[in-house]
DNA sequence: AACACGACCTGGTAGC
DNA sequence: TGCTACCAGGTCGTGT
């Protein structure tokens, strides 16, 4: 489920569990012994995000490394006792509240590493952050120049700029008004720094949105209500121009575009 | 290097 | 109701 925007939802009602000790770790599924073992008994320093990364600081230099995938949640419950059968991990806090990992395709990724060897790989694999000072339209533009790839494939690569997925990606295309078959050498600086804005801006208000829509008790409480203008609208009328919202496969997923709007 | 494709898994839904 | 087919907000490995 989660892109950028509800992996930092997540994060910011994690920050809850930060001085908290795990005493114990029950995992019912795809129990991994070694979670176990490094997990109990540690303490939570901090919850910290990476692109699409959930990183649960931990005593004795280790962390919580958490990949939600497609439907992975992580959120703490005020009371253990109260653990939902589904639940893949639950990490019981000295508080006798819990943390919760639930993932129902079993797609996520969840271990305990060193936080030095964890940095170190995430460094190589995990481009720029999109909301942060160093993503500059410079930087989209030097980063566009030395790619071929189609601009969709260009966004949804965490390699380039991290956090971005299928409904984002497309999103931010619609808006730049960039065809998302569009090879990133091609495109002209002004349309660079469209782009660059379109991305920033829809983060920026879909971080809003997910934190608003994660208030509730639990985790994903409330459907997404961002607003949408292409994704998931295939054959629905674009509310600029009026043309028919395509879905092409690109990547092996579907893409959403405007055909009058995104050349 | 870029790209296509299958794999990993389960669940929801549209259509017959 | 039940079956089938397809779809899903992500990423990795393999092959061309």
């Amino acid at each position: 489920m989660p892109e950028m925007p509800e992996v930092e939802a997540v994060c910011r009602k994690l920050r809850a569990v930060a001085g908290r000790r795990i005493v114990e770790v029950r995992a019912s599924r795809c129990a991994t012994p070694a979670v176990k073992r490094r997990a109990a008994g540690r303490t939570v320093e901090r919850v910290e995000r990476r692109g699409k990364h959930i990183l649960v600081r931990l005593d004795g230099a280790l962390t919580l490394h958490v990949h939600l995938r497609m439907t992975g949640n992580l959120y703490r419950i005020p009371d253990r006792r109260f653990a939902p059968a589904a639940a893949r991990v639950v990490f019981v806090l000295d508080d006798d509240s819990a943390m919760i990992f639930e993932d129902s395709r079993a797609l996520g990724v969840l271990d305990v590493a060193s936080t030095q060897k964890l940095n170190a790989s995430l460094d190589l694999e995990v481009g720029v952050e999109p909301l942060s000072d160093a993503f500059t339209a410079d930087r989209l533009a030097a980063l566009a120049k030395r790619s071929a790839m189609p601009s969709k494939l260009f966004l949804m690569d965490q390699k380039k700029v991290a956090g971005l997925g299928n409904i984002y990606a497309a999103e931010a295309l619609y808006h730049a008004a960039i065809g998302p078959r569009k090879r990133m050498q091609t495109l002209s600086r002004p349309r660079i720094d469209r782009l660059h804005a379109a991305i920033v801006d829809i983060l920026r208000r879909a971080v809003q949105s997910a934190c608003i829509a994660y208030s509730g008790p639990g985790g994903f409480a409330e459907a997404e209500t961002f607003p949408l203008e292409v994704y998931g609208r295939e054959g629905e009328p674009c509310r600029t121009c009026g043309k028919a919202i395509r879905r092409i496969p690109q990547g092996g997923r579907s893409t959403y575009y405007c055909p009058g709007c995104q050349k």
